[in-house]
RNA sequence: GCCCAGGUAGCUCAGUUGGUAGAGCAGAGGACUGAAAAUCCUCGUGUCACUGGUUCGAUUCCGGUCCUGGGCA
């Protein structure tokens, strides 16, 4: 019999993680988070973490495990993730995996066989031969082995080129095989997935409103500490984080406040969209829509989807 | 009141030596399988302020009107 596994996904300040808290309440379930900058430490108010008070006691996972100077990626995420789950269920209680980042949920929910990779060198060997000779001969030394992806990948997307050949390299394997064959699985778990989802108005005006908040709430401050600490180094995962990035760049000098506060909200706003996009194609996805259902009728249906589908009885 | 500069896509502006127009941003759609809050692809008809005139034809030239800046009184 497949294991239960909860998803609930959607957009940011779609109000996921409070859901999240009380579905849990509701059915002895213990939370995973699937976020990609919420994994590190110190950067709480630019990430709207969830507070040990409104946790309401629920066991949280994957959050602030890491520094913010560490990478991190989806493989290490599944890892995680799946260590996790099996404490869980040894705990007897449910798994809900609740976040905004839709690639890793995937890779959780899919089973993405990821074997092992340990040859870092490859990407840097190749990232210099990008910049010495540009992106068409990266593009060419892909197509010499891997035509087929020359077909799916655009050459301007750099990274996934790069990607392409890093692959190839090390498993002697084209990637598009490879990711062929993942799509054809099913998930190995008894998958209740939820995404929640609003009025893109609306939506707007509460990441441009939150954004403010977080401005009010010292993330100004949280991002002068956090590069004090770690300095600038072009890997640490949180310069890339939106609301950070932008600060830096004040803090240096090259924007005023005002921009960078604006840049944020238009960034965030890039950013959902690009989610809601990511999660329209999970297939099997059950739509809540905040637009016509509010609080207590979003939880009285995921109750009965899981009830459906004999998750809880 | 006078002088100058403008009024063109939601915004900022370009342009048409007269044949009804195009960039950036915003916005929309999409891709994504070990960087994903990353990276990348596709999508632009609007009374060219209004109104007369010249012209086969005006958003473009000329006159007037109205707005908006700036300057002088």
């Amino acid at each position: 019999m497949k294991k239960p596994l909860i998803v609930i996904a959607g957009a940011t300040a779609t109000g996921k993680s409070n859901l999240a808290v009380n579905i849990a309440k509701h059915i002895g379930g213990e939370i995973i988070s699937a976020d990609s900058m919420q994994i590190y430490k110190y950067m709480d108010i630019g990430t709207a973490k969830i507070s040990e008070k409104e946790m309401k006691g629920i066991k949280h996972h994957l959050i602030d495990v890491l520094t913010p100077d560490s990478s991190f990626d989806a493989i290490t995420f599944k890892n995680l993730a799946t260590k996790a789950m099996d404490d869980i269920y040894a705990n007897g209680h449910i798994p809900i995996i609740a976040g905004g980042t839709g690639f890793y949920i995937q890779a959780v929910t899919r089973d993405i066989d990821f074997t092992e990779e340990d040859e870092n060198l490859k990407r840097e060997e190749i990232t210099e031969f990008y910049n010495k000779y540009g992106e068409d001969s990266l593009f060419e030394r892909l197509k010499e082995i891997d035509e087929e992806s020359t077909h799916i990948i655009p050459k301007q997307n750099v990274k996934r080129v790069i990607r392409a050949i890093e692959f190839y390299e090390i498993h002697h394997k084209k990637i598009s095989e490879h990711n062929s064959e993942q799509q054809l699985k099913t998930s190995p778990y008894n998958l209740a997935y939820f995404v929640i989802d609003q009025n893109r108005k609306d939506l707007y005006e509460k990441i441009d409103r939150r954004v403010d908040i977080m401005m009010k709430e010292g993330l100004l401050e949280e991002t002068r500490i956090l590069l004090n600490k770690y300095e600038y180094d072009p890997q640490s995962g949180f310069l890339n984080a939106i609301g950070y990035k932008e600060l830096i760049e004040y803090l240096n000098g090259n924007i005023s406040l005002e921009r960078a506060v604006e840049l944020i909200k238009q960034n965030s706003r890039h950013y959902a969209k690009r989610q809601i996009t990511f999660f329209k194609r999970e297939k099997d996805a059950i739509y809540l829509n905040r637009d016509e259902l509010n609080e207590e009728m979003i939880e009285n249906e995921i109750i009965k989807v899981l009830k459906n589908k004999e998750i809880i009885e």
